[in-house]
RNA sequence: GGAGGGAUGGUCGAGUGGUUAAAGGCAGCAGACUGUAAAUCUGCCGACGGUUUCGUCUACGUAGGUUCGAAUCCUACUCCCUCCA
């Protein structure tokens, strides 16, 4: 099987350009892949891990593989599938951000090549820019792409500075082709629009043909994952989501993602993957979690997710549980929960205490007075928020 | 340039002078049931608070005004939409 069949057959892609050619050239080795990031945030979270892959198998494959920060674009916002405009991030903060992704991706793809949309679109001169690549968009073609019809449809507000981002992300598909010979654009469905608007214009510009693929969407079950669901986001940088917490999240996923998400993220047979799901899909879970973790965190720090997990969760042990030290002789349960971070403020703790989310030793606690004495944790107190977040009072 | 319509909480969307922190849906959180899943049922869901069936603050585009009282009425402004030129 050759590799573009066999990223089909794991629905690693969604759509493609040119099939024929692009799995010839995969196959010859004579692909150079981009993918290009925005910089909003300080991480990279999980809906950037199936791009990542695709550029991790590319890699291995033996293609040359860049990742572009768009520093220079962040700046405009994508609008793509946005029915309102983006905010616009300062400069310092985008470099702070571009600063914090860099180590994630140096650690998840090997040899990956950088660039920095801001070196040609900072400097470019406007004039010079409507000549040489204004003359070559339509317009009329333009408004006819996804993300532009539905805004001019529901008549919601469309701004030239908007609409002239797919002009901007086809000149860095450019610009990437003539530095490295660039040839394929890699990005998520959304992407679908700017990317063929990039090899249109490639190819108007030096007749050379380029291809692009777009990833399928993240489903959460069956329905499309919104980057707020359960909890928050799922973020790759260990400080905003802990090791602990990104395993549990693909152990917690719906039932029915699991051979979807194991399909895309490991290598493991098909029918491999159908019999563990059909025999135990919590060991499936388990599995994808391992899978994961060593991929983003390392073995080591999976290694101690994992049996933090099975200590707290399987055997129902309290020694792995987080810690938190009581700071006075006694303390009203609610700062204690605010402190624990279950919740944002006494206010909250108490709100939460009302809906008996709370259970000290396994008992649920509905007493918003409650006060924790010392004499309290000499023997073991274990604070509970809901069924899966516990803590030590020390 | 002219005429008309609109802007409500994370989102969608009711509400045309007073028990309105604002119906309902979605999303989110929690409980029950389970398998750390789903479905279902139940509760919570502006913020804050050592007064807790209560208090304070903030909120219905922005700024003023009328009124005992305004998301609701008036004025100006901003933005958006539709039709006409």
């Amino acid at each position: 099987m050759n590799l573009l069949a066999w990223l089909e057959s794991r629905d690693l892609i969604y759509q493609k350009t040119n099939e024929n050619e692009l799995s010839e050239k995969l196959e010859a080795k004579e692909i150079c892949s981009y993918l290009g990031v925005d910089l909003t945030a300080s991480s990279m979270h999980i809906g950037h891990l199936l791009p990542l892959r695709i550029m991790n198998i590319l890699s291995e494959h033996g293609c040359k593989c860049i990742f572009l920060f768009g520093r220079g674009t962040t700046m405009i916002g994508d609008p793509s599938m946005r029915t309102k405009e983006r905010p616009i991030l300062s400069e310092y903060e985008i470099q702070n951000n571009l600063n914090s992704i860099k180590p994630q991706v140096d650690k998840l793809i090997p040899n990956i090549i950088y660039e920095d949309n801001a070196t040609w679109l900072l400097g470019t001169n406007l004039i010079e820019f409507l000549r040489e690549a204004g003359s070559k968009f339509s317009v009329n073609q333009m408004i006819g792409l996804e993300t532009f019809k539905r805004r001019i449809d529901n008549n919601d507000t469309l701004s030239f500075l908007e609409f002239s981002y797919p002009i901007l992300q086809s000149y860095d598909f450019y610009q990437l082709n003539k530095k490295h010979g660039c040839n394929l654009q890699i990005g998520g469905s959304d992407q679908w629009g700017n990317i063929i608007n990039g090899v249109h214009f490639i190819k108007k510009m030096k007749s050379e043909e380029t291809y692009g693929i777009t990833l399928p969407l993240l489903l959460r079950g069956g329905k499309k994952m919104g980057k707020s669901s359960a909890g928050g986001v799922v973020w790759l940088d260990e400080n905003k989501t802990t090791v602990f917490d990104f395993w549990q999240f693909w152990r917690n996923l719906p039932d029915l993602d699991v051979k979807s998400y194991m399909l895309k993220f490991t290598n493991i047979d098909a029918i491999e993957i159908d019999n563990m799901i059909n025999g135990n899909i919590n060991e499936a879970k388990k599995t994808l979690a391992n899978h994961m973790t060593k991929w983003v965190h390392g073995e080591e720090k999976m290694k101690s997710a994992n049996a933090k997990s099975i200590s707290i969760f399987e055997n129902n042990e309290n020694s792995e549980l987080d810690e938190i030290v009581l700071s006075e002789e006694n303390v009203k349960l609610t700062k204690i929960l605010v402190s624990a971070g279950f919740a944002t403020s006494i206010s909250d703790a108490k709100r939460k205490i009302n809906s008996s989310s709370i259970a000290l030793n396994g008992q649920s606690c509905t007493d918003q007075e409650y006060i924790i004495y010392k004499r309290d944790i000499e023997t073991e107190l274990i604070i509970g928020y809901g069924k899966k977040k516990k803590i030590k009072v020390k």
